[in-house]
RNA sequence: GGGCCCAUAGCUUAGCUUGGUUGGAGCACCCGGCUGAUAACCGGGAGGUCGAGAGUUCAAAUCUCUCUGGGCCCA
C-alpha cells in the first residue's frame, strides 16, 4: 500500500499508468493471462485514414475499449486487432487539391503511378497521426499489427469474394441507374450520396397530346427533359380537364392535370373552366410530342405507373437515362434508356443543340427555350433536399452506365440478409428489427465497381475477342499467372494480359472497387490462415447509427455471399457526439471541440467517463463542457476518499490480511451497497447500458462512500490507539476501494489502475483482474433499508435545527420521533448511534411530539427536535467552537495529522468555565500537549464565536 | 414523402415496459450551515403548460392517434 499525490493531478497521474503498461508489457502480459479463456473476436470497423479523429471517433473507441476490458475481465481471450480504411475516393479527392489537380486527365497527365504513391503516403501519414491519438485516449488494442485495406494480402482476401459472387452467379456486369458524380467522373454507391437542402428550379411544362390537349408536368431538373421518353401517369388516379386562358394571348386551351388551382396561381394562365373528370385508366394509348423535340421524332406514350403521386401536377416526366424509376419503366416497356450526357456531365452530340454544354448550366436554357416555344407554363424556384458526392461535394446526376454489380436483389440473398438481420442480437434491439431490416428489405443490387485509381482493383479480366470473363480470386492466383510486380494497385495490374482459351487476350478492366466493400471483407480479410478457425465468425461489432447502409451492411452483404451468414452475432449501435448547441460539429461552423483537448484540461479518464455515463450509448449526445467538469469532480472525490482511506490505514500500518477486526453497522451497510451495486451493473451490462453502469459508480462513490460512510466513521479512525473497530473500517474501505478500482477499470483505466496498485493489488495490473463476483451474502436489504430511513431521519433533523437558526455545533438536548412505522422504529433502534452521531443530539425519543417544539415531516412520520440549553450543552457547544477554530488553524499552518502543538488562548470570561471543564477533550481532539490561558504565542489568529472575541496562538512542537 | 429514434426545470437528465400520493436528481443561481480526506460536502430557496392537440380511463409524463421540432437512414 502506498501514498499518491495530495490531490488528482490528473496528467501525472494519466501519463505515469501510461509509461507503466509501456514498461512493464500490462497491455502484452493482459493478453497472454486470458490467452487460455474462450475466443471472442470482435471485429474493429475501420475508420478512413483521412483526418484527425473527432469526438465521434473518440467515442466509438472509448465505447470499444470499455467493452473489450470488460469482456477480459471476464475472462476471454479478445481478438482486438484494430483497423484503417485506407482506400477510395475521399482520399484520391485530397490528394488531388493537394496537387491542385482538378480532374481524372489532369490524374493520367501527373501519372497514375505518382498519384497512387500519393494517396498511399497520404493514408499512411494519416494512419499513423490516428493510432497515436487513439492511444492516447487509453484505448488498448493491438496498435503494433493493425489490418490495413491496402496490403495485399488483404486485397487477395477481397478478391476472393469478387470470384465466390462470380461463381454463385451474383456477380454481373449490366446497364443500369447509378448514382454519378461529373467532378470525380465514376459512379457512386448509395452510401456515398450526402443529401443537403439545395435550391433547384421548379417547372411546370405542357406536353401537347396529338389531339391538341395538354398534359402538365412538373420536374426540378430541366436538363433531363431533353431525354424524356415517355409521360407516367397514375391509373388510379382521377384527373381533371380544364379550360385555361392565356392571359397575354387569350388563347383557350384544353389542360389535364391535378391540382388545377395551385399550378395555374402564379402563372400567366386562368382557368376558364372545368370540363370533365378523367380516369387515370382512360388515359391509356395517348401519345404526345417532346417538347424539345431534339431527336425530331414525331410522338412519344403516356404510361402507366404505380408509384406516381398525387402531388403536383400527377404526372411524371419520365427519363429512363436520368431517374431510378424512369429507368424501371423504360425497361418495362421497352423504352431507349436514352442518356445523352457523358462522363463529366455534359451533353453528348446526341443532345442536338446542348450539346457540349454543363447540365446544370444548361438548365436556364432549357426554361429560356420552353418559354419561347410556349411550352413553359411557369418557372419558381423550390429547396429540397438533393445529393451530392460524399467527398467533393458536387450536386450528383443519374446516369445509366454499364457497371458491375453484386446480385443483393437475388431472392435468395436477400431472403437470407433478412433471416440474419433477425438473427443477430442488436443493442438496441430496433436497430436491427427496425432500422437495419428497413433497409435491407430496401436494397438494390450494389454497384461495386469505380472509374478512379485508388481502390482494390476489380480482379476481372475480358477477353477482347471472345469477351470471355475470368474472375481472379486470390493472390496466389494472380502470382501463377506470371505476375511479376510486386504490387497489386493500378496501374501496375493493369499491365498483366491474360491468355485466353480463344486464343485471344485478356484485359483487365480498368475499374477498382467500392471502398465500401473493402470494409465490407474485414472479417476474413484481417485474418491470417491460422487464425480462421479459431476465430471466424466475429461476435460483436460496435459502430454509430450511420453505419445502417454502410458497414452494418457490406459486411451483411459480403458475409452472405461469402458465407452464407452475417460475419457477426451481436451489433451494438451507438450514437453521434454534436456540439453544445446540438448542432453537428464543423469546421465551417467553428464549434469543434478536439477529444484530446479536453482531455488535456480535464483529463482522459474523465473526458471517458464523461462520454459514456451522459446519456444510453444508441442516443446521440450533446458534448457539454459541464458534463465532462463533473466527471472530474467525481474523479477527484474518489481519488479524495483514496488518500483519506490510505493515509490512516498507513498510520496504522493496517495489514488486509489480518481478521482481528470489528464490524459496525456502518461497515455492514457499505458492503452491502457494494454488492448491490455490483449486480445492479451486471444487470446493464447484459444490455451495454453503458451508461447505466457508470451512473451508478458514480453515485455509490460520490452518496455513499464519501458523503456518508466517510462522515460517520471519522470518528472510529480519529481514536488514537488501535482498536478492533478501527481495522473494521481499513477492511471495509480497503475492500470496496479495491472493489471500485475493478468496477471502474474498464471505464477510467488509468485512475483505476493507480487506485489498485495503490492499494497493492494482487495482480500487476487492474486489467489483469477478473470480473467481481456478486457476494450475494453480504447483501441486505433489510440494512439498506434501514440506512435510508436513518439518513432520512438526520436530514429532517438537519433541515428543523437550520429553520430554528441552530447550528450543528451546539449539541441537542434530545430529538423526538413520532411514528407508526415499525420498519422505523426498527431502524433508530439498530442506528442509534449513526443518527445521534450526526444530528449531535443526546437522545433519541420515539413518542407522541410536543406541538411546541420546532418539527417537520419526514415520510415515516414527524420528527421534532428539543433546543433547550443547559449548562453542559452549552460547554459542549463551546469546546466544539474552539476545537473547530484550532484544526482550522492546524490546516492553514500545514500541520501533520500527526503533530502535536502547544496551544494558548484568549477567552471571554463568559467562556472560561466552559473551558476548564472541558479542556482535556479539547486538547485531546486538536493534538495540544498543553493548553494556557493567556497572551497568545506563535501562529495566532483572532476570531469571533458567538459575537465574543477569541485570539488563538499555536505552536508546533 | 417514407422508416426508425428523440422531446421532462436555464442546461444535462431519471421516471414511461407494468397508468395511481405533491414528477426525482446533477450543473448553474441565491441564502444559511458543516469540515483534518475532499477549493469537498450538507440544508433551504427559486425554477416544470412533462413539445402541442385530441382520445382511452375514475385516474395519463406514462397507453392510442394526429401534429410540431430535432437527429439518423432513405425517397
Amino acid at each position: 500500500m502506498q501514498q499518491d499525490y495530495k490531490n488528482y493531478e490528473f496528467k501525472r497521474i494519466e501519463e505515469e499508468v501510461k509509461e507503466y503498461w509501456d514498461t512493464s508489457q500490462v497491455y502484452k502480459k493482459t493478453k497472454e493471462l486470458k490467452s487460455k479463456g474462450e475466443n471472442f473476436y470482435f471485429n474493429d470497423g475501420p475508420p478512413y485514414t483521412s483526418g484527425a479523429i473527432h469526438m465521434g471517433t473518440a467515442y466509438n473507441k472509448i465505447i470499444k475499449d470499455f467493452v473489450l476490458r470488460y469482456l477480459r475481465m471476464k475472462g476471454y481471450n479478445v481478438r482486438d486487432q484494430p483497423g484503417y480504411d485506407m482506400h477510395g475516393l475521399p482520399i484520391e479527392v485530397q490528394v488531388e487539391k493537394a496537387l491542385g489537380i482538378k480532374n481524372k486527365k489532369e490524374i493520367e497527365d501527373f501519372g497514375v503511378e505518382k498519384f497512387i504513391e500519393k494517396c498511399r503516403a497520404f493514408a499512411i501519414e494519416h494512419e499513423r497521426k490516428m493510432t497515436d491519438e487513439f492511444k492516447a485516449l487509453g484505448v488498448w488494442m493491438d496498435w503494433d499489427n493493425p489490418y490495413e485495406t491496402i496490403k495485399n494480402s488483404y486485397i487477395g482476401r477481397a478478391w476472393w469474394l469478387i470470384k465466390k459472387a462470380s461463381e454463385k452467379n451474383l456477380l454481373e456486369r449490366a446497364l443500369r441507374l447509378v448514382n454519378w458524380c461529373p467532378r470525380c467522373e465514376t459512379a457512386l454507391a448509395d452510401a456515398e450520396i450526402e443529401y443537403r437542402d439545395r435550391e433547384d428550379d421548379s417547372i411546370y411544362v405542357k406536353m401537347r397530346l396529338r389531339d391538341g390537349r395538354f398534359i402538365i408536368i412538373w420536374t426540378t431538373t430541366p436538363w433531363t427533359l431533353p431525354a424524356n421518353m415517355a409521360i407516367a401517369y397514375n391509373p388510379d388516379f382521377v384527373y381533371d380537364e380544364i379550360l385555361v386562358e392565356n392571359k397575354e394571348s387569350k388563347e383557350i386551351e384544353r389542360w389535364i392535370l391535378l391540382n388545377a388551382e395551385s399550378v395555374v396561381e402564379n402563372s400567366g394562365y386562368r382557368i376558364k373552366e372545368h370540363l370533365s373528370k378523367i380516369k387515370g385508366s382512360e388515359l391509356e394509348g395517348l401519345e404526345y410530342v417532346p417538347p424539345l423535340n431534339i431527336r425530331q421524332e414525331k410522338t412519344r406514350k403516356v404510361l402507366p405507373a404505380d408509384y406516381v403521386t398525387a402531388e403536383n401536377t400527377g404526372f411524371v416526366h419520365t427519363a429512363p437515362g436520368h431517374g431510378a424509376e424512369d429507368f424501371d419503366l423504360g425497361l418495362r416497356f421497352g423504352l431507349e434508356i436514352f442518356c445523352p450526357v457523358d462522363e463529366r456531365g455534359t451533353f453528348t452530340e446526341e443532345a442536338g443543340k446542348y450539346a457540349g454544354k454543363r447540365v446544370f448550366e444548361a438548365n436556364r436554357d432549357i426554361i429560356e427555350d420552353l418559354r419561347a416555344s410556349g411550352f413553359l407554363v411557369k418557372s419558381e424556384k423550390i429547396t429540397h433536399r438533393y445529393g451530392f458526392c460524399w467527398r467533393c461535394k458536387t450536386p450528383i446526376i443519374y446516369r445509366a452506365t454499364e457497371q458491375w454489380f453484386l446480385r443483393v436483389e437475388d431472392e435468395n440473398i436477400k431472403e437470407k440478409m433478412i433471416e440474419e438481420v433477425k438473427r443477430v442480437k442488436w443493442y438496441p434491439d430496433w436497430a436491427g428489427s427496425a432500422r437495419e431490416m428497413e433497409w435491407v428489405k430496401g436494397a438494390r443490387n450494389w454497384c461495386i465497381s469505380r472509374q478512379r485509381y485508388w481502390g482494390i482493383p476489380l480482379p476481372i479480366w475480358i477477353c477482347s475477342s471472345c469477351k470471355r470473363e475470368k474472375v481472379i480470386g486470390s493472390e496466389e492466383e494472380l502470382r501463377a499467372l506470371g505476375y511479376k510486380e510486386k504490387e497489386l494497385h493500378r496501374p501496375w495490374i493493369d499491365s498483366l494480359e491474360i491468355k485466353c482459351d480463344c486464343g485471344g487476350k485478356m484485359q483487365r478492366i480498368k475499374d477498382v472497387q467500392d471502398v465500401w466493400l473493402d470494409s465490407g471483407v474485414s472479417s476474413w480479410a484481417e485474418l491470417k490462415d491460422e487464425e480462421f478457425d479459431d476465430f471466424f465468425p466475429p461476435k460483436l461489432i460496435i459502430e454509430a447509427h450511420d453505419q445502417t447502409r454502410g458497414w452494418f451492411y457490406s459486411q451483411l452483404g459480403a458475409g452472405v455471399i461469402g458465407f452464407n451468414r452475417a460475419p457477426y452475432d451481436e451489433v451494438m449501435m451507438h450514437g453521434w457526439i454534436f456540439s453544445d448547441s446540438g448542432e453537428k460539429m464543423s469546421k465551417s461552423l467553428g464549434n469543434v471541440i478536439a477529444p484530446l483537448e479536453m482531455a488535456e484540461k480535464y483529463g482522459i479518464d474523465s473526458l471517458r467517463f464523461y462520454l459514456l455515463s451522459s446519456s444510453a450509448p444508441w442516443e446521440d449526445k450533446s458534448f457539454m463542457i459541464d458534463g465532462i467538469k463533473n466527471a472530474s469532480r467525481t474523479m477527484n472525490i474518489l481519488w479524495n476518499a483514496q488518500n483519506f482511506a490510505i493515509n490512516y490505514m498507513l498510520l496504522d500500518s493496517f495489514d488486509p490480511e489480518r481478521t482481528d477486526y470489528a464490524l459496525e453497522k456502518e461497515d455492514l451497510w457499505l458492503a452491502s451497497r457494494v454488492e448491490s451495486l455490483k449486480e445492479r451493473i451486471n444487470g446493464y451490462m447484459k444490455e451495454y447500458e453503458l451508461h447505466r453502469v457508470c451512473r451508478d459508480i458514480e453515485q455509490f462513490i460520490t452518496e455513499d462512500l464519501s458523503r456518508f460512510y466517510i462522515k460517520v466513521i471519522r470518528k472510529r479512525v480519529w481514536i488514537e490507539e488501535k482498536s478492533r473497530s478501527k481495522n473494521g473500517v481499513y477492511k471495509t474501505l480497503y475492500e470496496t476501494l479495491l472493489e471500485i478500482s475493478k468496477l471502474l477499470a474498464p471505464a477510467a483505466p488509468h485512475i483505476a489502475e493507480r487506485l489498485y496498485r495503490n492499494l497493492g493489488g494482487a495482480m500487476e495490473s487492474v486489467h489483469m483482474e477478473n470480473w467481481p463476483e456478486v457476494k450475494k451474502e453480504k447483501i441486505s436489504l433489510k440494512i439498506e433499508e434501514s440506512m435510508d430511513i436513518a439518513r432520512e431521519i438526520i436530514e429532517a433533523a438537519l433541515s428543523v435545527r437550520q429553520s430554528s437558526n441552530i447550528k450543528v455545533r451546539q449539541p441537542l438536548k434530545r430529538i423526538i420521533i413520532e411514528t407508526e412505522d415499525e420498519n422505523t422504529i426498527e431502524a433508530i433502534e439498530d442506528l442509534k448511534s449513526i443518527i445521534k452521531d450526526q444530528i449531535n443530539v443526546k437522545r433519541i425519543e420515539v413518542q407522541k411530539g410536543n406541538e411546541d417544539m420546532p418539527s417537520c415531516d419526514f415520510s415515516k412520520g414527524k420528527l421534532y427536535i428539543d433546543t433547550e440549553v443547559d449548562y453542559e450543552i452549552r460547554a459542549e457547544t463551546i469546546a466544539r467552537e474552539l476545537i473547530r477554530r484550532v484544526q482550522e488553524m492546524r490546516k492553514r499552518m500545514n500541520l501533520n495529522i500527526e503533530d502535536y502543538i502547544k496551544c494558548t488562548m484568549e477567552l471571554p470570561e463568559s467562556f472560561v468555565k466552559s473551558f476548564e471543564d472541558k479542556k482535556e477533550n479539547i486538547a485531546k481532539e486538536t493534538r495540544a500537549t498543553e493548553i494556557v490561558l493567556g497572551k497568545s504565542e506563535g501562529f495566532v489568529q483572532e476570531w469571533k464565536i458567538d459575537g465574543e472575541r477569541v485570539v488563538i496562538g499555536i505552536n508546533k512542537l
